[in-house]
DNA sequence: ATGTCACTTTACAAGTGA
């Protein structure tokens, strides 16, 4: 079973390079994040047209997630018990052949001094809540999605350029540890133990092409799904602005292999 | 202090959010 997660930067905008990722990949589900459209707006038929579900979760401009799977996800749901940001359409979760995925866009933040910050601190809190209250470390249970949050400084190209600053911050990689207590193992570090590899690229500076990137798009799996796992990768191709139709994403895709 | 991008608007440039 094959599982990408990718933040699209608009989906109409993205919308050829998507399709060209699910002909290249033919993974069971992509979940995607930063939709930026309307739930009437989300092209479902050109999905449908290449055999892919699509359970979507979106608002105008800002934010919006999608689960997009070849056989139909079950038991859908929009959101959060608890949600402090309950206006933005940032949680899609569902179930596909078996797993429980539950697709993420975590609040930016900002920066630290930001009340955007602390209201992220407050989001993921509530997200802990929510897995605590509803759901088993013990059963098969998939979170993707792009956290704005790299774990630790392997994750980060230039720690001390980083060092304190939003996605990089103590508070929020606590937030982290915290869910990986809960019974959540962070996949991809532990198929890439040395560090990265980075999903994200600011589009200014020329920041892909010098290679300063972040780890912030991350795969936390159950034990029953972890031990399952049997690659993750990045396409980093895809960041490449010569890679296919239009401009890239400012995401890489998150590509996890299970048996 | 940032060599960008996408979206929106009593729009045709400028603000916002990332």
């Amino acid at each position: 079973m094959k599982i990408i997660s990718w933040n699209v930067n608009s989906i109409r905008t993205r919308l050829e390079r998507t399709l060209a990722l699910l002909e290249r990949h033919r993974p069971d589900v992509l979940c995607v994040q930063e939709t930026k459209v309307h739930d009437d707006a989300f092209p479902v038929d050109e999905f449908s047209a290449i055999g892919y579900h699509a359970q979507v979760f979106g608002q105008k401009t800002y934010n919006g997630v999608a689960i997009l799977s070849r056989s139909p996800a079950s038991d859908v749901c929009h959101g959060f018990p608890g949600d402090p940001a309950a206006d933005q359409a940032r949680v899609i979760s569902g179930t596909v052949d078996g797993v429980q995925i539950l697709n993420l866009y975590v609040i930016n933040g900002e920066s630290v001094e930001s009340p955007k910050f602390q209201l992220k601190l407050q989001w993921l809190d509530a997200m802990l809540r929510w897995l605590e209250q509803d759901f088993d470390p013990g059963r098969p249970l998939l979170l993707v999605g792009d956290f704005n949050v790299t774990p630790d400084d392997r994750d980060v190209h230039d720690p001390d350029k980083w060092r304190g600053r939003v996605h990089c911050s103590d508070a929020e990689r606590d937030r982290i540890r915290q869910l990986v207590a809960w019974g959540l193992v962070d996949v991809t570090r532990r198929h890439h133990p040395n560090g990265g590899p980075h999903t994200w690229w600011d589009y200014r500076g020329g920041a892909f092409h010098r290679g300063w990137g972040l780890r912030i798009d991350l795969a936390l799996a159950s034990e029953p799904v972890a031990s399952r796992c049997r690659s993750v990768e990045i396409d980093r191709d895809e960041r490449k602005p010569s890679s296919g139709e239009g401009k890239p994403s400012d995401h890489a895709p998150l590509i996890v292999h299970l048996n």
